[in-house]
DNA sequence: AAGTTTCACAACCGCGCGGTC
DNA sequence: CGACCGCGCGGTTGTGAAACT
């Protein structure tokens, strides 16, 4: 059985706002507020718009205080850093960045600060869809490296050559941040926000099972998820890696020795504190 | 100048989650 | 306890403008 629609998609208007049509939906929530039903509030203005296309316009253009366009360098760097610990959770990066949306930051990050941090992406030979790892931690790894060894970074051509480098493993991870306050690379504090613990009690994150996210990570407290570290030069980096890992556990689901080798090496990796590197200390 | 490609951004879509009944 | 409903999120698509050939 689908899921039943949100309203009737064929009756609603659909694609770009009118001004009036904005007018109408800003005069009516700065007066009335949303009621906290949007799928109702299109037919309380006169709207033919579907609800949870009235909350988009709202939350991304409508809303006072909204900022548009010319990200600050600053607002570069808070971006990559939390790409870089958390991946594509972009309201909560979102958060962190005043009058930015998750539409914007995600749509800059896919359009502009990813090109300019990865450069343009390579055709891959063969098959396109078959990279063991997905294109988010591929990319999460590779911007940890170029930030910390950008010849490093120029080697990773094979994902799987990481596996062999432990220069650039994170070493381990604190099991818990319940907002904490983090040094940004000397531009800010920035407060992870609870969220963050919360979504680890979840069981689905970043698609993974929560079978997938214990797999093999820090058992050493019942959050399994959270790996954290701070360095001594103040913020340094805050990875929740488990999707990641899990991505990697997956890639060394192999049988054969090596691979078991592998594994082992990584679990240790996520356990072992005296495997520190440099996960941290990102070098802008 | 015209056609094509690329870019940037707004908007849509589908899914998971939590609240309510 | 399960079904239903609305919200919020992340991924994807559509579209107009700009750049390029």
């Amino acid at each position: 059985m689908g899921r039943a629609p949100c309203c009737d998609k064929t009756k609603v208007k659909k694609g770009p706002w009118s001004p009036e049509e904005d007018d109408k939906l800003k005069s009516y929530i700065e007066k009335y507020g949303t009621g906290g039903n949007w799928i109702a509030l299109p037919q309380k203005i006169g709207l033919n718009r579907c609800g949870k296309s009235c909350r988009l316009r709202w939350l991304n253009y409508l809303r006072p205080n909204i900022k548009h366009g010319d990200f600050t360098e600053e607002e570069d760097n808070i971006i990559l850093n939390l790409y870089i610990s958390i991946g594509s959770r972009w309201s909560i990066i979102a958060a962190q960045l005043p009058g930015r949306t998750d539409n914007d930051v995600k749509n800059y990050w896919n359009t502009r600060l990813k090109k300019k941090l990865l450069g343009k992406p390579k055709q891959q030979q063969g098959d396109p869809n078959g990279s063991v790892l997905s294109s988010s931690a591929l990319e999460r790894i590779q911007l940890h490296m170029q930030l910390q060894c950008p010849q490093q970074a120029q080697q990773l051509q094979n994902p799987l050559s990481l596996l062999n480098n432990p220069s650039v493993w994170p070493h381990k991870l604190h099991p818990f941040i319940q907002d904490r306050p983090i040094q940004h690379n000397n531009l800010q504090t920035i407060n992870i926000p609870s969220q963050l613990e919360d979504l680890d009690q979840s069981s689905s994150l970043n698609g993974s099972t929560s079978s997938e996210i214990s797999n093999g990570v820090d058992n050493n407290n019942n959050d399994n998820n959270m790996i954290n570290n701070f360095g001594d030069n103040g913020y340094v980096g805050m990875e929740r890696v488990s999707s990641f890992q899990a991505e990697l556990d997956q890639l060394l689901g192999g049988n054969d020795n090596n691979e078991v080798n592998e594994i082992e090496r990584i679990s240790g990796w996520w356990s072992d504190d005296s495997k520190s590197t440099n996960w941290d200390a990102s070098t802008n």
